[in-house]
DNA sequence: ATGGAGGCGCACA
DNA sequence: CTGTGCGCCTCCA
């Protein structure tokens, strides 16, 4: 079986243009809550080639995490800000104006 | 099987 | 709002 990783990357694929969800988000989306370390360890490891828009994924306060490769950290503020994400001073995104809401369906 | 580590979250202070 | 501590579950050596 695939595992969550599948289901992580098909959600992330359905996160439209310059819109961001949480980690904690995506877990509860896939039914598993409490998952959003796996969420994260999904991301890090997805396969080169990928047409995953890893950069929409912010953990909850809205700011890009520290990772393995900092290189990353510059880069996917870049694509955010390419689609209309826009970031405080303080490196943040108003999770209030950019949060994805699949509910809402708004 | 065991221990350490990982792109986090939440409760508290 | 920020920093700290502890919990969550899986992966890897």
């Amino acid at each position: 079986m695939t595992s969550y990783y599948q289901q992580v990357y098909d959600l992330v694929r359905s996160i439209p243009e310059g819109k961001v969800v949480t980690y904690g988000q995506i877990a509860k989306l896939i039914d598993r809550p409490r998952y959003a370390r796996q969420v994260g360890y999904a991301l890090a490891a997805l396969p080169a080639g990928h047409d995953v828009p890893w950069h929409r994924v912010v953990n909850a306060r809205g700011e890009i995490s520290r990772r393995a490769v900092s290189d990353y950290e510059d880069y996917q503020q870049i694509l955010l800000e390419d689609e209309g994400v826009e970031f405080e001073l303080n490196g943040r995104i108003d999770l209030k104006s950019y949060q994805w809401v699949p509910d809402a369906n708004h």
